[in-house]
RNA sequence: CGGGGUAUGGCGCAGUCCGGUAGCGCAUCUGCUUUGGGAGCAGAGGGUCGUAGGUUCGAAUCCUGCUACCCCGACCA
């Protein structure tokens, strides 16, 4: 046995931190809270990256690149996304080092102070509306339909791998329009492009909703989110998509000509989903054996380890290359492992840290009677089948896991929501079982404020499929006509 | 930014109380035997003990300062 995880009913941060580890999907840096995302991780964001990144082509968007550096004074504009973003960010201030003569030290070269400070994006609204107030003259420029996939960086103070780290990558989505409505009909758009990329893609079940004030984008109008829950009971803000209004346009002077030949302000939106998403996924599937990948995403859905002797192996090793080019021709990813000097329990054991979907193992008995062995890692069920037809069975397998962990956290999710109607129970439900808590709120930010205070919980979304229900507030006893999701949160 | 903890081969740790020149497990390398669920035996390589100073004949060990990282809380994708 390798390094063991640790389970989750021990020490669940700890078994966060353990598969990452095992599965070698990240390092730490040496910058506190820094990551080094490794080959396997990267992967994993590249087919997140990749499945997104054709949706929003999909929907008209366009890619461009905006820069790391932005003038201080950019920040200054919008006052409360200055407000929210001031305390987070890296400042550049000088433009070389130097090396100190008496005492030989590397220092930051006094004659090299710059200018004007610049300041390392936590976020790209500033700059870019920037530049749209140059490109935007008329109602025929718009809209402008723009995304961007970037690193940016805010100086957390306390940090966990993917989940918060100072540099993190993510897309940030940047929409210019004519009128509210398309920038309002914009930010619902996306926000159902990302609850698909999740549930569809990642198997990842996630309640859309709006943020209340409070939990608002410094800057937005209105924050709409979608919000997964994780193993532990606690809620996870997987994705944002935000009504900006004329905020920005004003902040940057960026109007436009309408039909009726008047100067407008433009509408915004922005929209970001980040490599957090990687912690989500793991911490929706998988178990105390390791990552558990959905097909769809998973950088390898088949991993097909041969059983080899010292001698014959010939028949097994050709019939595994047969067996892969099958399988690659049906647009499967397959990984074959016929390395030496790595026993076949060794690698299966590997594999299933690492989360592999599917994997095929051929020996010579196998060979004999045209069969196969395949091992799900959802359900660790096995089984002996023939080669003949084996790339429809493993599409409909892939399939099947697929749904199966889709499935599985739906119901995890359900069996962790509860409705409740006063405020000891909300406490007694939040403290025993976790998770989603429904109940009525009063829409007020002094009493969403108590309520965090006093439990730790916070209004994770107002759900946009809110069914009209009169009710009290179970602290105010004010009126309500609906429920609204409360959970602890990472 | 507060509280706690840790720092010794690549990783995990022991050694520190009571100073005498560094050890264990895993990993790595070589060879042989193995190979259908993390192999066995034999041998080998690899460490300025986080850093700076002090005490001492002698410091991983005692003293002082500093730094980094991790965990837990307040703020955030």
């Amino acid at each position: 046995m390798a390094d063991a995880i640790t389970p989750r009913s021990e020490d669940y941060a700890q078994w966060y931190i353990d598969i990452i580890k095992q599965a070698k999907l990240a390092d730490y840096s040496p910058v506190r809270g820094s990551m080094i995302i490794r080959p396997t991780g990267y992967a994993l964001w590249e087919n997140i990256r990749d499945t997104l990144d054709g949706m929003l082509k999909e929907t008209g968007h366009q890619n461009a690149y905006f820069p790391l550096f932005i003038p201080q004074s950019f920040l200054a504009k919008e006052a409360e996304h200055v407000e929210g973003f001031a305390k987070e960010c890296a400042v550049v201030t000088h433009s070389r080092l130097k090396i100190e003569e008496e005492t030989g030290e590397l220092i930051p070269d006094p004659d090299s102070q710059l200018e004007e400070n610049l300041i390392v994006r936590p976020t790209s609204e500033t700059i870019i509306w920037d530049t749209y107030s140059k490109w935007i003259r008329s109602w025929r420029d718009l809209p402008i339909l723009m995304n961007q996939w970037a690193n940016v960086v805010r100086w957390e103070m306390r940090t966990r791998l993917f989940l918060r780290t100072m540099e993190f990558l993510w897309q940030e989505g940047h929409t210019a329009h004519a009128t509210e409505k398309e920038a309002q009909d914009e930010t619902m758009k996306i926000l159902d492009i990302y609850a698909s990329l999740a549930e569809d893609y990642m198997a990842m079940p996630v309640i859309k909703g709006a943020k209340t004030a409070s939990e608002r984008f410094a800057g937005a109008v209105d924050t709409l989110c979608i919000e997964a829950l994780m193993q532990d009971g606690k809620a996870l803000q997987a994705g944002t998509s935000h009504f900006l209004g004329q905020n920005f346009a004003k902040a940057f002077n960026c109007t436009f000509q309408n039909k009726e030949n008047q100067l407008e302000h433009v509408w915004a939106t922005s929209w970001g989903v980040s490599t957090r998403l990687i912690g989500g996924l793991i911490m929706t599937h998988s178990d105390d054996q390791g990552l558990v990948l959905p097909p769809r995403i998973a950088p390898t859905q088949v991993v097909i380890v041969p059983i080899l002797r010292k001698t014959g192996g010939e028949p097994v090793l050709e019939a595994v290359e047969r067996i892969e080019k099958m399988l690659k021709d049906a647009g499967i990813r397959v990984h074959v492992d016929a390395r030496e000097g790595y026993r076949p329990g060794w690698k299966f054991a590997e594999y299933e840290v690492q989360g592999v979907p599917i994997r095929l193992a051929l020996g010579a008995r196998d060979v004999e009677h045209g069969v196969i062995e395949m091992a799900r890692r959802d359900t660790f069920e096995k089984e002996t089948v023939p080669q003949e037809g084996l790339t429809a069975l493993i599409q409909d397998t892939l399939e099947a896991i697929q749904k199966n962990l889709f499935d599985r956290a739906v119901a995890f999710r359900d069996d962790l929501t509860t409705s409740v109607d006063s405020y000891d129970e909300f406490k007694s439900v939040l403290e025993e079982k976790g998770g989603f808590i429904l109940a009525h709120w009063d829409g007020t930010d002094e009493t969403e404020t108590r309520i965090k205070q006093e439990t730790k919980a916070t209004i994770r979304c107002i759900p946009l499929d809110q069914e009209y229900e009169d009710g009290v507030d179970m602290l105010t006893g004010k009126p309500s006509t609906g429920r609204v999701y409360f959970a602890k949160s990472y």
